[in-house]
DNA sequence: CCAGACATAGATACATTGTCTCATTTAATG
DNA sequence: CATTAAATGAGACAATGTATCTATGTCTGG
């Protein structure tokens, strides 16, 4: 019995593919981070990132290329009630999504106009 | 014509009362502090609001008193696509609320039970 | 109405998180 | 390869929030 199904596209690979098309360059760091944010369980902070990351990648790297992967869509932040801000992998592009701030867990809706979900 | 109507319970008033309710006492840097947010017309930030209050009210006093009325669930904090941490009053206790991280807007879920509002 | 007990205030040092600058290194291109 | 520009890491800096401490103000019971 096989205990892992492996995944068509790997978050790794989305992440270093968002960044080619941007016409990023390819590089070390950005590999070496692509394949940490890939492994993260759900959300994560940029200093709980950092620290599972070898202290040679500054600072200063892990941010700028935060940065980038939010604004290319493919993560996005959320502020938990731990009062922390986290950031989490975006399954699609531009989407909204349902989240629980105590628990981190968060649902995709599937249109852009939230009005279609509201109770009324 | 009268321009304004006066809403039964104010921002104010309420934010003084949860203060009351919870054991804390009444002193004049609360009082401050909740008039001022009462003030605030939508969202506003912890730096903001300082920038409004007189400079002898001090740091720490703001933010402990913004952290006692999030825990009272007086106020909730929310993160907008600036980055920054905004503050906002909360229309009642506990519950949830559908916020466009863009602009600031959101609208109240009538339940507790975020499947209910999940499109299916 | 006063005195004592204790919460709260403000000041300030500190911690954390994130940004900016700049000299050096590295990737992409021909 | 050599050139050119992007990217890196170091570290200074900035912004935001927290902890500690002494002085002050509030509430309660006598």
């Amino acid at each position: 019995m096989m205990a892992l199904k492996k995944r068509s596209v790997s978050a790794t690979d989305r992440i270093l593919e968002a960044l080619e098309e941007r016409g990023y360059r390819s590089t070390a760091p950005r590999r070496t981070l692509a394949a940490a944010i890939g492994q993260q369980d759900r959300h994560f902070t940029a200093e709980g990132l950092r620290k599972q990351l070898p202290p040679s990648l500054g600072r200063a790297t892990v941010y700028r290329t935060l940065k980038i992967l939010v604004e290319a869509e493919v993560l996005c932040r959320v502020l938990l009630e731990d009062g922390d801000l986290h950031y989490q992998l975006s399954h699609r592009g531009h989407h909204h999504h349902l989240l629980c701030v105590h628990c981190g867990s968060s649902q995709d809706l599937t249109g852009c106009d939230i009005e279609d979900v509201l109770v009324s």
